[in-house]
DNA sequence: TTCAAAACCATTCAAATTCAACCAAATTAA
DNA sequence: TTAATTTGGTTGAATTTGAATGGTTTTGAA
């Protein structure tokens, strides 16, 4: 059987009945307990469903209709790459700040349960309770246009906190410019949070590098990058300047 | 059977009965007590139910997510005049705070364009921003089972702030005991923000009158109550003590 | 009120179930 | 064909479960 078609079938079977057991599904299916253990695997990862001890539940902080079968593209896997090697960095009982964005938000899936996080992404907010995450939102003004939150009272906000690792995105990457945003407010808040950590990682995918957005936010080197597929001749560019990692997809 | 499943018979159960017997759970579930006895302690950390002795009971805080649907038709009615006559209080350009919570997001759809909003609820944020209205957050640590903001930093969060109007959801109204609500942080946030507002008003529907909950927020006289049919007597009660505007549906 | 029986509870332990990781066979793609 | 992916079985580890233990709370009768 086609493993797209097991997975239409698991989803079918999770909108009638709200739980299944991974019995049902080997029966359902035909196929062995291990492949159905495989496909919840990679179905969770989709945020399809919440896998639990015996089987996985339909996970209702979601939108688990339609629209989400063309999150497949080429630019999303290399950010779930990125997403995960950069929670591999993070230990048991870390407090952690998580950036908003898009390429942040992979991450999520991801995390170990007993952290703290705390962040200014609204958006970043129903996944981290679905994973009954530690969560602290920052205050402030709610930029509408990103749904994060910015401004003086962010600011204040976030000097409540101190952090072991951050992990941000940025628009423009580049060996003399450094991290720079369109949004000077954003900048600020990135910045800020930068410091509050002992250690500050930046998420990109190869298209940022090279990069120069209007506000800064700090110097090369106050983070280290995680990314995928980099030209190397790019990457002599910030040879001993900061760290890259480069996660092949 | 799953984990998962059980948990939801469980909160089902509770959901129509109020109050459930360990036994009635070993019955409804097929399995032991002491699983039972397990749930119960999760499900209590999770804010879904109160362990008392001999069995669990409804939290009467509020667990209306999934009883949201029957809650509304009933009451939506009333909810909406309430919200309705409640805006019709709010001044081009003024500040006002928000409370969390079912009976003020009513208020929402009829907020006039150009006015400040701040809010501790997060599920207000949605329709806040697609009416284009100004939006501030309150930081501070998300309580998972309401989705509201609170805690030591919320309070501080809330420095930042004055109000011109505060409008308010509360659990217990009474001429002694004042405005009650069963989370004690949560209290605490919505008494600061009664105490940043020049006028505050209480949202509340006939239900909630000559009840007492935990945790008190504020006397009586702090603010003003925006009701729906109300007896005559009860509304005595209150004669000298503060404004009741009883709206008529 | 006091006391003892009953009911209820948290904790512990062993059995059963479920799990992730690994490897080899089968299938598919190049 | 070979190489890559998918699959199913096996392993030991981790989780969940039910029963047993002993302590605590409630009940009800004196």
């Amino acid at each position: 059987m086609l493993e797209t078609e097991r997975h239409e079938k698991i989803l079918q079977l999770l909108k009638e009945k709200n739980t299944v057991k991974i019995q049902e599904l080997v029966e359902l299916t035909s196929s062995s307990e291990s492949t159905i253990r495989r496909d919840l695997t990679v179905l969770e990862k989709k945020e399809y469903l919440k896998r639990v001890h015996g089987g996985a539940a339909k996970l209702q902080g979601k939108l688990q209709e339609p629209t989400m079968n063309e999150k497949s593209s080429k630019n999303h896997h290399a950010k779930q790459k990125i997403a995960q090697y950069a929670v591999g960095l993070i230990e048991e009982g870390e407090s952690i700040y998580l950036d908003a964005g898009s390429t942040i938000v992979e991450m999520i899936p991801y995390l170990p349960e007993n952290i703290v996080v705390v962040t200014n992404g609204i958006t970043h907010l129903p996944l981290l309770l679905e994973r009954n995450i530690m969560t602290y939102l920052i205050g402030g003004f709610v930029k509408p246009s990103t749904n994060a939150i910015i401004g003086r009272d962010a600011i204040a906000s976030l000097e409540h906190y101190r952090f072991d690792k951050c992990f941000m995105g940025v628009n423009g990457i580049h060996p003399q410019f450094g991290y720079t945003t369109p949004d000077q407010e954003e900048a600020a808040v990135k910045k800020l949070a930068m410091s509050l950590s002992r250690e500050a990682y930046i998420l990109a995918d190869d298209s940022k590098f090279s990069e120069v957005a209007f506000a800064k936010i700090a110097d090369i080197k106050t983070a280290k990058i995680i990314t995928n597929d980099l030209d190397s001749d790019i990457k002599n560019q910030y040879a001993g300047k900061t760290d890259i990692k480069v996660v092949t997809a």
